[in-house]
DNA sequence: AAGCAGATTAGAACTGTTCTAAAAGCTGCA
DNA sequence: TGCAGCTTTTAGAACAGTTCTAATCTGCTT
């Protein structure tokens, strides 16, 4: 994937972030390797076991900005919980129910007739497709 | 709508759930008017403000009775809160983003084509649809 | 009417997230 | 390179929404 260079700090500086040691650990972690769904949680942990230490109000913030700055997709599959999805391209979402797993799948087969037009005075900003399954 | 008796008492019975003054007055609530979104402070404010005393604790057990028993339907739209419709049937929602206002729409006319099969060991539990619009 | 399982309650506890104020770090400019 | 100034980080407090606890109460069966 092309545009995805490993630059961090350049990547960060495009997004009007500054690169500090936390935000680009915070980036190697989520963008290295594929796509990934992380929560705040789950990405404190892990960046913490690479000996960079960040405090989670921190990845919070992060998780936040880089959302803001179109880096991240926020994914709301359960109440009191959030996800975030390193693709932020245009794809939907498998979510395994008790255990709380999630998986994208791509949209390009997917094709969704009849909606019906957006109430007055809105816009369409996103259509989102979670298919619930369950073991 | 038939099968949709105001006869409270008998359709709590009838989903497994002692008819007590606090589940009817809710339940009253809930069924009586058209379909409804709440949340469960919402429907706290509405109850009490009929007079009878009920307290938080007892609308939170409540909804997750009826969502369990199948009167309810959890609809997940925004982190940290949850929404529920008393539109059990076959539908999808607008959800209106800054304000959280949210909105049925009949599935009738959408169509889904193209999903991909569930995951191994997992079976289809429901395909919920959300156009998220803005002002 | 009595007994009992189930329901309600107030308030504490818990979870996930945001806020606060102080310390530290990045950046631009001399 | 050194410094000023603004941004970021941090630990911990605060907060919002939800669930739990243990005591009390209520609807149902007998």
């Amino acid at each position: 994937m092309l545009g995805n260079s490993p630059d961090f700090p350049a990547r960060l500086r495009a997004a009007g972030l500054r690169p500090t040691k936390q935000r680009v650990a915070l980036a190697r972690v989520l963008f290295e390797a594929g796509h990934r769904h992380v929560t705040a949680e789950s990405l404190h942990a892990e960046v913490k076991a690479t000996r960079m230490p960040v405090s989670l109000a921190t990845v919070y913030n992060a998780l936040n900005q880089f959302r803001d700055a179109g880096l991240l997709r926020e994914v709301v599959v359960a109440p009191g919980r959030s996800y975030f999805d390193t693709n932020t391209g245009h794809h939907h979402h498998f979510y395994v129910e008790p255990d709380g797993e999630l998986h994208d799948f791509p949209s390009e087969k997917v094709t969704i007739a009849g909606l019906p037009t957006p109430p007055k005075g809105t816009r369409l900003a996103r259509v989102d497709v979670i298919v619930r399954v369950r073991r």
